[in-house]
DNA sequence: CGCCTCACGTA
DNA sequence: CGTACGTGAGGCGG
């Protein structure tokens, strides 16, 4: 039964989802399911099957049918049509979404049309693709497509199991059903279908079924010569029994004309995205799985990948580099190896790697300056095109030998956040394991005595170092392949590779600390933590530590009795709201919460900032990692800049120590007002809500009035305040359980805030339900920028998981939008300042606002500069609003 | 020493 | 029992 007559003929593989899906469903273990518990059954069989196809066959297309609503044609000609069926477990449903998940990543088109059965669909566009040339292989649970068989068409039915078929040929349906395929809607229709609700003749099965048929050609023929069937019961029951027959008839037979828009050429098989696979499989815990993808289906892809990373390594000497680079095909890997963080950063090394020769590598003393100055050459013009492997940390290197870098096209590090900004870690041996399967650390034994003798005596490691940049090299084409076919290279292009060196300018620029304003705040936190301690103290009438969290229970709810409060897993819980629910029962609680905050301050800050300092300048340097937040967002660390206290006086107190360096007159900080909630009045397009921002007016009080049905002038502060709470929290997802405890008011009287906003904003609803709908059909949420995040919890049967991918669904669209938004408006800012030629410079970004050091002569033109760049960036349905301060150090600069 | 939990600072 | 982070302290186990 070898395909050989069609081995001249393209391949194309239809599969019938729902049959398959429910054959796996119950040919495999409910125990199969992820550690959440998530059943998984179905998934794992229909995709296990699905990867031996791939691999087995290689089609040159492919596509997956599902049936969507009812049959509308058969149930309308036979209202009982599947009348009898029970509708599928709880169990099931979820991994439909999961399996179009898989077929997602693989890039394998799904077919549905409405009120069409999936069965017909792949008849159509079997029919189509035969017409052109393609043998169809169609594969099914279902006996229904034994019709479609012949010479151009091979059914492969399940049998037990799932990854077991049986190859129906012409001649294999006659052998199984004793008719060829062309009678076997005849067989059936005298047979019947209990699955489907309809009776056959009684006493007539499968055997009687094909004898009648061979005997008398079709079921015309039968009935035209009923006289002559053999029997006393059987040509009753077909006398009986015939309109029944003539229904099956009609209702068995295929169709083959369903209106579907699936062009043959959108449905080629091949470019599968290898990271949303892995991604996905990584989620449903199909280890084994993936190991079997990676094998039988990308084998080929492997081996290529292979082949080029088989390049030799070399070392540069003086001159080495320069002939090295000469002449190079393009993209070139540039890989920097840096000693030291900024401003001290400092290149010690360097690799590369090009499309046509080896990769190498040379330690920077080792050359001369005609090879420092090629190098230089290459990074600094636009039209030399690189890749690297943290752009960030090339920029530094860099800028410390006085080069500027430009027309850098990917950063394998970005390019992979982009890809998953899930994933924490994104250094390079981790992506070649993840994407090419392959490692960069060299072979251990060598092969031939040459390596042998260079090694000797060697630790410089600059063969590994070449690798590097051949993997950056090999990594850079696939993941901009990736990047492609999610439509993110745009996203990749104008936001985040142009924005590393921007992260990378105000690393080196450090903000200055004023230490003598921390000493003062020093000596008067310390002396009140004292006092606050010998308090505490006195009032448990021992000492002990108060920092420590199972010392203070014993103190609290054993020693001096008070309620015990939330349960947590050391006990119950000390922490802010907890000591708020225990306030005015005992004296010691208010000493508590005193000396926590103020011992907070105190080592957080105030202590902890100065030793990072850098001595010769006076600056701090934070680090600004572009590929830490899920959302898109940027972080801060070493120290975390981002967090400095401003809520509340005592804290904002530090802000007092960051000033300008010299040279610089002030400080200006440039703020966004409320952009995440004008982002979700853009995404949702609600009136109330548009109206509300273009008006002017109080944002809050605006909604208040609308929410509380009032004239804006009767909104009091409580009303603003509970308005403010909603506005802020439906972007988080919030709860009325979370609105209440926010409030202190009961979760029933929050249920009535919320419904009455939702009654008064209704787009707003609608909105954040299709982002979570969205985001479980699609399995990853998506901002305005084409950011995705993937958030496979949603389909959780745990609840506890999947309502908090809800909350992550809501909020990474419009979270992540805000980023995207600052982050492009940092880009046109930095450029923006660079044409001007103006000193002013950017230090911070702390999510929605922007902190520069501003020299005395252009203020002016700095505020304009950057409320236009910031309110411009982008063209939404509300203005962007800036805010902006200036002030002879940071506190000063906040608006009071 | 690394690692975890708790607590808490910011948007 | 609203999102996103990073850090410091205590305390565990090695």
């Amino acid at each position: 039964m070898s395909p050989t007559p069609n081995a001249d003929r393209r391949s194309l593989l239809l599969l019938d989802g729902h049959s398959l899906a429910y054959r796996a469903f119950y040919a495999l273990p409910d125990t199969l399911r992820t550690q959440t518990g998530q059943l998984t059954n179905a998934v794992y069989g229909f995709t296990s099957m699905l990867i031996k196809m791939l691999g087995d066959r290689r089609p040159d297309a492919i596509a997956v049918a599902f049936d969507k609503g009812r049959d509308v044609a058969r149930t309308a000609a036979f209202p009982e049509y599947k009348a009898n069926r029970v509708s599928a477990p709880d169990e099931f449903r979820p991994q439909v979404d999961l399996i179009k998940q898989v077929l997602e990543a693989l890039q394998i088109p799904i077919v549905e049309v409405p009120g069409v059965e999936a069965d017909d669909v792949l008849a159509t566009i079997a029919g189509q693709a035969i017409e052109r040339g393609f043998h169809a292989y169609v594969v099914t649970g279902d006996r229904d497509a034994m019709q479609l068989v012949d010479e151009h068409l091979t059914v492969l039915y399940t049998l037990r199991g799932i990854t077991e078929m049986a190859e129906m040929t012409p001649p294999a349906v006659q052998e199984r059903y004793g008719v060829p395929p062309s009678a076997y809607v005849d067989l059936a229709a005298l047979r019947g279908d209990n699955s489907d609700n309809l009776p056959g003749v009684p006493g007539v099965g499968d055997k009687t079924a094909a004898k009648l048929v061979n005997q008398f050609g079709d079921i015309d023929g039968i009935y035209a010569h009923l006289d002559e069937v053999s029997g006393k019961k059987v040509p009753a029951m077909l006398a009986e029994h015939e309109q029944q027959v003539r229904t099956n008839q009609r209702i068995m037979r295929l169709r083959r004309d369903v209106e579907c828009e699936c062009d043959l050429a959108d449905l080629r098989f091949g470019e599968i995205d290898t990271e949303a696979v892995r991604a996905l499989f990584g989620s449903l815990e199909f280890r084994a799985l993936y190991d079997r993808f990676v094998e039988e289906v990308l084998g080929e892809q492997e081996e290529a990948a292979a082949a080029a990373f088989d390049r030799s390594p070399q070392r540069l000497e003086a001159g080495g580099l320069r002939a090295w680079l000469d002449g190079a095909a393009q993209p070139l890997a540039v890989v920097p190896i840096v000693v030291d963080r900024p401003p001290h950063a400092t290149p010690v090394a360097i690799a590369v790697a090009a499309p046509d020769r080896d990769p190498a590598s040379a330690r920077l003393d080792d050359l001369d300056p005609a090879d420092l100055d090629a190098l230089a050459a290459v990074l600094a013009d636009p039209t030399v095109a690189k890749v690297t492997h943290d752009l960030k940390t090339l920029d530094h290197a860099a800028a410390a030998l006085g080069w500027v870098v430009s027309g850098v096209t990917l950063d394998t590090e970005l390019g992979a956040y982009l890809l998953n900004p899930e994933q924490r870690t994104f250094d390079l041996e981790r992506l070649a394991l993840q994407y090419l399967q392959r490692s960069i650390a060299p072979q251990e034994e060598a092969d031939d005595a040459d390596q042998l003798t260079l090694d000797v005596g060697e630790d410089d490691p600059w063969e590994e170092r070449a690798l590097r940049a051949e993997a950056t090299f090999e990594l850079a084409r696939h993941l901009d392949d990736q990047l492609e076919q999610r439509g993110q290279r745009d996203l990749n292009a104008t936001v985040e590779l142009p924005l590393a060196p921007v992260l990378a300018r105000m690393e080196r620029a450090g903000i200055t600390l004023d230490l003598h304003v921390l000493d003062e705040i020093r000596d008067r936190l310390a002396a009140r933590v004292e006092e606050l301690e010998r308090e505490v103290h006195d009032h448990a009438g021992r000492p002990f530590n108060i920092g420590s969290g199972p010392q203070l229970q014993a103190v609290l709810f054993d020693e001096l009795g008070l309620p015990k409060t939330r349960r947590i897993k050391t006990g119950y819980s000390t922490d802010a709201q907890a000591l708020k629910n225990l306030a005015g029962q005992h004296p010691i609680i208010e000493a508590i919460g005193e000396w926590r905050e103020t011992s907070k301050l105190l080592t957080t800050y105030v202590d902890a900032l100065p030793p990072l300092v850098d001595p010769e300048t006076g600056r701090i340097h934070t680090t600004l990692s572009q590929t830490i937040a899920a959302t898109g967002r940027l972080s801060s660390s070493n120290p975390n800049l981002q967090n400095i206290p401003v809520r509340r006086e005592e804290g904002r107190e530090i802000r007092r120590a960051f000033v300008p360096g010299e040279g610089f007159g002030q400080l200006l900080v440039a703020d966004y007002s409320q952009i995440e909630l004008r982002i979700m009045a853009h995404l949702s397009q609600d009136d109330g809500l548009l109206d509300a921002f273009a008006s002017g007016e109080d944002i809050h009080a605006t909604t208040a009035a609308k929410v509380f049905d009032l004239p804006l002038e009767a909104v009091d502060g409580a009303l603003r305040d509970r308005a403010k709470a909603v506005n802020y929290g439906l972007a988080y997802g919030l709860t009325p359980f979370g609105l209440g405890q926010q409030l202190g008011i009961p979760p029933s009287e929050a249920v009535e805030i919320v419904d009455a906003y939702m009654a008064r904003f209704p787009k707003v609803r609608q909105f954040l339900d299709a982002a979570v709908d969205q985001a479980r059909r699609d399995g990853f949420t998506t901002t305005l920028f084409g950011r995705r995040r993937y958030l496979p919890d949603l389909l959780s049967d745990n609840r506890n998981r999947r309502q908090m991918a809800e909350r992550m669904a809501l909020n990474a669209p419009i979270q992540g939008t805000a980023a995207d938004v600052i982050k492009l408006a940092m880009i046109t800012l930095q450029h923006a300042l660079d044409r001007s030629g103006l000193r002013t410079q950017l230090l911070l970004q702390v999510h929605d606002e922007v902190i520069l050091e501003v020299p005395e002569d252009e203020f002016d033109a700095a505020r304009d500069l950057v409320v236009t760049e910031l309110s411009g960036v982008v063209d939404l349905a509300v203005p962007l609003e800036v805010d902006t301060a200036f002030g002879p150090t940071w506190f000063d600069a906040q608006k009071h």
